[in-house]
DNA sequence: GATTAATCTTGCCAGCGTCAAGATACAGCC
DNA sequence: GGCTGTATCTTGACGCTGGCAAGATTAATC
């Protein structure tokens, strides 16, 4: 549409972004450069800085994409897993509905490695922008409705959930449960899950899921004694 | 004891290690730069690349002393549980062991954040390398005895069991343990943990443990019922 | 239509990693 | 002891980077 190059270019904010994400997903946070967005954007090198001040606000946007794109696969696994269960809330089929979402969860590291790198990364990241930090807290939001779930509670709405965050009992019924999945994402990501040598990675990891999700499921639902949900 | 600066340094290596060490804890992966450690080491800017290759081999060099470290760390800690366990094989006593080694990992993680972020970044290591191999299947042989502790069984020799290490069955028992912790640790380190605001940190933690420990120690002694770990 | 504000460019700076070529010191061998 | 080869370290250069300042261009406001 754009027949030449004009001075002021429309839309560079998000031409930008989209850029950037291809530039961190070819060569990774070290390999990174705000010239190379700019080049492939088709601007000037010191444009980028106009819009996002230094290459940490660059970042801390696409970070914020990057929860907001998790948190949308995780409810999507959440809601298709209920989906497959057809209502039953036996411990197998609850057990089956975590695995798909631990699947979920590794399978998004998985797919775009150094933007859930990325997302990971304190010193790198503006965590005081406010659009961070609500993208960022959706995700504890969305992982409270999975417990719900394995305890036959109705999910919640997840925005309302993030703004009334804060510190309370549940917290470590959730945890047990994102620092399993997480802790499984990163340790395969950085290469420190190669022990098992010779086996297909996609292999071990329905192995994994089906040993783990029981064991991480019985854990979550063990809580269920303690101070209802809607308490938080 | 060096008056006047020679031209042969003498042990440049190991200073090199030691300097980076410093600006790695001081500024971060973002901020390390080979000049500086040349600079803390009283050489010049190109000498660490005759010794290192380059960036990435001193920073592989500089991970696997802290695989090392964290080797080290754990095995002290399991050692020290066991002692004040006084030999009790009882499941609270066991959750009070796996309490003190996930608390070790946790703060081995806070005492020097840069170095853990470091070992755990497979884009800036060379994986290859057979130090750095050596020191990270350390840690996964470490944490098999910490399964073994866990089921009554005695530790074997870290080094020998790094060597035969190959895929087996025992695999998920440990990675359900080591997946728990370094979730815990990676997210509280990335500051996604920061959702119980207004609570002191330590104290959370100790909650987070005495809560996390026997429901994880569950999991860990659950799988008992396999094939005796010797025969991994 | 004039003035103000936002957007983008151009040019510059110090600092970086890496390479090539040269200087220096050590080690083995006679 | 003296010679030679090699490991160690220095010097200098290159292209690249992020950030800053100053200017050009366009849009928005009144």
């Amino acid at each position: 549409m754009t027949v030449r190059p004009r001075y002021h270019h429309g839309d560079l904010r998000s031409a930008l972004l989209d850029a950037a994400a291809d530039v961190l997903a070819e060569r990774g946070v070290a390999g990174f450069t705000l010239r190379e967005c700019a080049r492939r954007a088709g601007v000037s090198h010191a444009a980028p800085a106009h819009h996002f001040g230094s290459v940490s606000g660059l970042f801390t946007a696409l970070a914020a994409r990057g929860f907001a794109a998790l948190v949308d696969t995780l409810a999507r696994a959440r809601a298709a897993a209920r989906g497959d269960s057809a209502g039953r809330f036996d411990s197998k089929s609850l057990d089956a509905d975590l695995a798909a979402i631990m699947r979920a969860y590794v399978d998004f590291a998985r797919a775009e490695p150094e933007r859930f790198r990325l997302m990971f990364r304190k010193d790198l990241l503006d965590q005081t922008d406010p659009d961070f930090d609500a993208a960022a807290r959706g995700t504890y939001a969305e992982l409270t409705n999975v417990i719900r779930l394995q305890r036959g509670e109705a999910p919640v709405d997840v925005t309302r959930l993030a703004e009334g965050m804060t510190a309370n009992r549940i917290i470590e019924d959730i945890l047990i449960g994102w620092c399993h999945i997480h802790g499984l994402a990163h340790l395969l990501l950085e290469g420190q899950l190669t022990v098992m040598k010779g086996e297909d990675e996609e292999a071990f990891l329905e192995r994994l899921y089906a040993d783990h999700a029981p064991r991480i499921g019985h854990a979550l639902r063990a809580g269920v004694s303690r101070a209802p949900l809607d308490q938080a």
